[in-house]
RNA sequence: GCGCCCGUAGCUCAACUGGACAGAGCAUCGGAUUUCUAAUCCGGUGGUUGCAGGUUCGACUCCUGCCGGGCGCACCA
């Protein structure tokens, strides 16, 4: 029942690959460790030019090096795929739906609506490649209470602009882009001073702000398959759908005016209302909506459906699944997946930064593109886990040096293109036939293979733990090990059958470079 | 009070889901090297992994209890 579990030592004189089979086996067999190591050794034979060496080492471990082969086998398979050098098929085109950003369109995004942008773009791509077929979706509401206060809110601007007293609603928007709005409405309506329309006024609000959001994501790189309006799910009576069936099903009651769903009975610390009583309003609350939303992703076909989301609202993971689950419909339980991710705190010369002109009361995602870039912004907002707080630093991200691991990782790129370029080679060109890898005899060469060789398994890692921060730690480690080659081992004007092998390493270096940036929806110059 | 997340070198973060001596970059100290981009390389200093227990051959990783920080706990979304 022992499952063998290979892996790579961080120490590398423990080898390429070892197993702790030895130690796992150890107990049942009632042996020592080392002496179950060594008859494992002893039964072990392997096809002809796969291991170089095998040993038993510390407690237990039963380390393995590879034969040289292997790595000409790499550098040849990495050359031969290309672009698609690292993909796999382990998701068999299975439907999966990503939802992410997910604004309402109440103003411009702000950092929390980058980081999610840049973690579910990647997580969708990192599905891609391993062979799931992905729908990127925006999901927004365009007819709730807070789109109310942003109509009242351009209403009220756009009286005051016209010298009546008129103030802005509890809760309103204040940032400077309401006053914007108002400004263009009025431009746009003539006569809209003196008495505007409020549902009119709601419409071009909404409109222009998606637009706006639409332009900040596309500056962005980042594109949706479907746009998912909440509106559409009252439209076609999916709430009320929603509603009938938990009360088919025995989950619900009512109280003080109000009707429940039992959530209770399904692990929630205490039930929630699902229509308000008659003097709130007698609505349903947003979780039911929410719930229908997720119902008809089930039945769309996604078997899989993932949201990148802020852990602010944690609290509606456990709603929405309990939700689908009082409605019998056969859901698994841990349906959708969420990946919730920390505050973003914005830093630039030793301070934070909380505030953006336009939006008011916090930095757009738009104020960090113009200001460092797409490819930094993608890349910071990457390179840390989702669980983690994620500080941004504008000084470390606009820096043109080792220090700035975007910066690094595509050096590393434009290094490898300026061999191709400055030796008039046509890196299209290069490939590994009769490369003979003996001739790579520098120890950063190996290490170079090794780290090239680590890709596919290192998207396969990331997509599995729908965590992106694996490939940028990956591409960090990669593009070192290039840099260290790259000072330690000259490739133009060396003997004809080292050039080939290096020119060969460096296609090779070249290509994964561009993968794996590609993948995280980053540039790959070819000079910086 | 309850729930979720976080706590690792002076700073920012890793550690392959329980493996071997906890590693990188920055900072700091000492060396080398004027190159297919010096936008470089090599080495040193720096740790009781927040604290205290437990589980096991083995714990940064899992469990329990504390301490500290963040975010949530509406008939708001």
């Amino acid at each position: 029942d022992v499952v063998v579990e290979l892996e790579t030592p961080r120490e590398k004189s423990h080898g390429d690959v070892a197993t702790n089979l030895a130690l796992v086996l150890a107990k049942a067999l009632k042996a020592k460790p080392r002496q179950v190591a060594e008859r494992i050794v002893a039964a072990l034979s392997f096809p002809p030019g796969l291991v170089a060496s095998v040993e038993v080492a510390g407690p237990g471990f039963i380390n393995f090096r590879l034969a040289a082969d292997q790595l000409a086998g790499t550098l040849q398979s990495i050359i031969a795929a290309g672009a698609s050098w690292g993909r796999s098929g382990v998701g068999n085109g299975a439907p999966v739906n990503v939802e992410f950003v997910s604004a309402n369109p109440t103003g411009p995004l702000h950092v929390g609506h980058g980081r999610q942008a840049a973690l579910g773009d990647a997580i969708s791509a990192l599905l891609e490649w391993t062979g799931w077929k992905v729908t990127r979706e925006f999901y927004y509401n365009d007819a709730g209470a807070q789109i109310a206060k942003l109509a009242e809110s351009v209403l009220a601007r756009i009286a005051q602009a016209a010298g009546r007293p008129a103030e802005l609603p509890e809760g309103g928007y204040h940032g400077e882009y309401i006053r914007e709005l108002a400004e263009r409405y009025v431009a746009a309506h003539p006569g809209a001073e003196a008495a505007a329309d409020a549902d009119a006024v709601r419409r071009f609000a909404v409109r222009a702000l998606r637009e706006e959001q639409d332009r900040d994501l596309q500056a962005f790189g980042v594109k949706f398959d479907v746009y998912f309006l909440e509106s559409s799910l009252y439209a076609d009576k999916r709430v009320d759908e929603t509603v009938a069936r938990w009360a088919a099903a025995g989950h619900t009651y009512e109280q003080d005016g109000a009707l429940w769903l039992r959530t209770t009975e399904f692990g929630d610390d205490k039930d929630r209302v699902v229509r308000r009583s008659a003097e709130k309003g007698g609505e349903y609350t947003y979780f039911v909506p929410d719930v229908a939303y997720h119902v008809n992703k089930w039945q769309r076909g996604f078997t899989r459906a993932i949201n990148a989301q802020g852990s602010d609202h944690h609290s509606t993971v456990n709603r929405v699944r309990i939700g689908l689950q009082a409605l019998g419909l056969g859901i698994p339980e841990g349906y959708p997946e969420y990946v919730l991710h920390q505050m973003v705190t914005v830093m630039k010369g030793g301070e934070e930064v909380r505030l953006s002109k336009r939006a008011g009361s916090y930095v757009t995602v738009r104020d960090l593109v113009d200001e460092v870039g797409r490819d930094a912004v993608r890349y910071f907002f990457l390179m840390r886990k989702a669980d983690s707080h994620l500080q941004f630093d504008i000084d470390l991200a606009l820096k043109r040096s080792e220090e700035n691991p975007v910066f690094y990782v595509q050096m590393a790129h434009a290094r490898m293109s300026g061999v191709f370029r400055v030796g008039g080679v046509d890196a299209a060109g290069v490939t590994a036939e009769g490369v003979d890898v003996a001739v790579l005899t520098d120890p950063s060469e190996a290490e170079l293979l090794k780290a090239l060789a680590r890709f596919p398994d290192a998207v396969a890692r990331a997509a599995e733990a729908l965590d992106p921060q694996r490939l940028t730690n990956y591409l960090e480690d990669l593009a070192r090990a290039a840099h260290l080659w790259y000072h330690r081992c000259r490739v133009l004007g060396e003997s004809p059958e080292v050039e080939r092998a290096r020119l060969a390493v460096a296609r090779a270096t070249q290509i994964v470079l561009a993968n794996a940036l590609g993948l995280l929806g980053i540039a790959a110059p070819e000079r910086m």
